[in-house]
RNA sequence: GGAGAGGUGGCCGAGUGGUUGAAGGCGCACGACUCGAAAUCGUGUGUAGGGUCAAACCUAUCGAGGGUUCGAAUCCCUCCCUCUCCGCCA
């Protein structure tokens, strides 16, 4: 959620920004009741003071019938008062959390997805002398043999399948190649350097986190999407992560963290589901738009000076890593209206998919500034002041693995219906060139 | 799944109805001593909301929520979590 200071002393601000991310907002409104809840508040502090006061003249003695009767009053007033708060309280944290985030100066002002702008576009879409197939026809149990959606929808339903073989291999290659990227130093600095960043070029820690959470926490994370995409297990409170992104960034929940610590850098590996309601009937073929796949993700945590240039960084990883899989593909500086709503700034890279003749969305990176750390509550407390102050949270996408795998299958695809093994994933396959 | 123990500040750990936001210790910060350091001594040291130019000050907070009471870390209820033993199991 926002600071309620900071909407306090720019509401027109606030108001204007939340309109062109596309959220009505009555900010007026709730600064009314943020403003009635303060006069409450103040009084129900008032009578608890006075009925703290009341108790320590009461200590150690018998307490005279007049002390009680006043104790007992106190505490009808009070109870009243807290009712009329607790009703307030609830409006005002409704549509303060309904607030989005307010974007970064340099966000495309947009209405909708069409208004995105391409930033860059690196390398042409891939040529061939012959029609290019799909991942699915690549795939099918008579050519490659490396996806069963079939058999899959017999067991799990739609939108699941069974990986098979080389497209596997290729998987862990591809996990192998990404987490000794992102702990090499010299490649890190390298980037660091290139893109006029002041950032250090400490390396990210692989973690596996659990794929399930609690509600509580996937609430604070302002991830939580329960209608379309998440699905829980009812019987257990627990609802199966959407991305590793929701296991890390409530990983530190509720803890101040030292700012030597800072900034926190995790790649995860994760199985991520999604229940793709409201998406019947899209991108049904292949493995693009699945229920369950797995995902790299990037997750940093870090001191409100450095959030954004972490945020560049992670941008410039993503374009890394898919230059070094030899994909075409573009970058996008999403619009106001497709930032997300706890997101600051958010950037697209779309992969060339030559089965469909077009750029589709593999990666995205995401600046939340400290809206999701608000509510989060992970703070760090600086060396040299001993300060306590929110931190700035950021994700992005690694390889989100089944979207990279119909990418490398569909652009390195042969006339003869093999596929040509990216080089810097041959060492991790035991050097094979094809599958 | 069965049986038991427990959740208190950055950490350890007292505390079973009334100056307990919480003893004591560790850690940390500052100061004294020292050429400097260690040791020692002194002072300070949670978070959040309100309030103030800034303070003072007020309120909340002892896993979470609810209840009893004039008053709850302390009593009652529900839930969550952790640990130990048994069972099952990748």
């Amino acid at each position: 959620m926002l600071d309620i200071q900071f909407i306090r002393e720019n509401a027109e601000l606030v108001q204007e920004k939340s309109a062109q991310k596309g959220y009505k907002v009555d900010i007026a409104q709730l600064l009314e009741l943020d403003t009635e809840r303060r006069t409450r508040l103040t009084q129900i502090e008032e009578l608890r003071a006075r009925r703290n006061t009341l108790s320590a003249e009461m200590k150690g003695q018998k307490p005279s019938d007049e002390q009680l009767a006043v104790g007992k009053q106190l505490k009808e007033e009070l109870a009243a008062r807290e009712e009329e708060l607790k009703v307030i309280e609830e409006k005002y944290t409704a549509q303060l959390h309904a607030v989005p985030n307010m974007p970064l100066e340099d966000v495309p002002v947009g209405a909708t997805e069409d208004e995105n702008v391409v930033a860059k576009t690196v390398g042409e879409p891939t040529q061939f002398d012959f029609t290019p197939l799909h991942d699915y026809q690549l795939g099918a149990e008579d050519a490659l043999d490396l996806i069963d959606k079939e058999r899959a929808a017999k067991i799990a339903g739609s939108r699941f399948a069974y990986l098979k073989g080389g497209l596997v291999r290729m998987q862990f290659a591809i996990v192998q190649f990404a987490m000794d990227t992102l702990g090499n130093e010299e490649i890190l600095q390298k980037l660091i350097n290139e893109n006029g960043l002041t950032i250090p070029a400490k390396p990210f820690v692989p973690i596996i986190p659990p794929a399930v959470l609690r509600t509580e926490p996937y609430v604070a994370s302002a991830r939580l999407n329960a209608e379309e995409v998440t699905y829980k297990i009812e019987q257990d409170d627990l609802w199966l992560n959407a991305s590793a992104e929701h296991t890390l960034c409530t990983m530190y929940w509720n803890e101040i963290l030292p700012e030597d610590m800072l900034p926190v850098r995790y790649i995860g590996y994760s199985t991520s589901f999604r229940r793709e309601a409201g998406t019947y009937g899209k991108d049904m073929e292949g493995i693009f738009r699945m229920h369950q796949f797995d995902k790299l993700e990037m997750e940093v945590i870090s001191t409100g000076e450095t959030g954004l240039q972490e945020h560049k960084l992670l941008v410039a990883i993503q374009e890394y890593l898919v230059a070094q899989l030899g994909l075409p593909y573009r970058l996008i500086n999403k619009c106001t209206a497709d930032i997300g709503k706890p997101n600051a700034s958010g950037f697209d890279i779309d992969c060339w998919f030559p089965g469909q003749g077009n750029y589709r969305e593999t990666h995205t990176a995401d600046y939340m500034t400290d809206y999701q750390t608000r509510d989060l509550k992970i703070r760090t407390r600086r060396s040299r002041t001993g300060e306590v102050e929110l931190t700035h949270t950021n994700d992005a996408t690694c390889f989100a693995l089944g979207r990279t795998l119909k990418a490398i299958l569909e652009n390195c695809q042969t006339k003869d219906g093999h596929v040509t093994v990216p080089e810097v994933l041959r060492p991790y396959m035991g050097g094979r060139e094809t599958i």
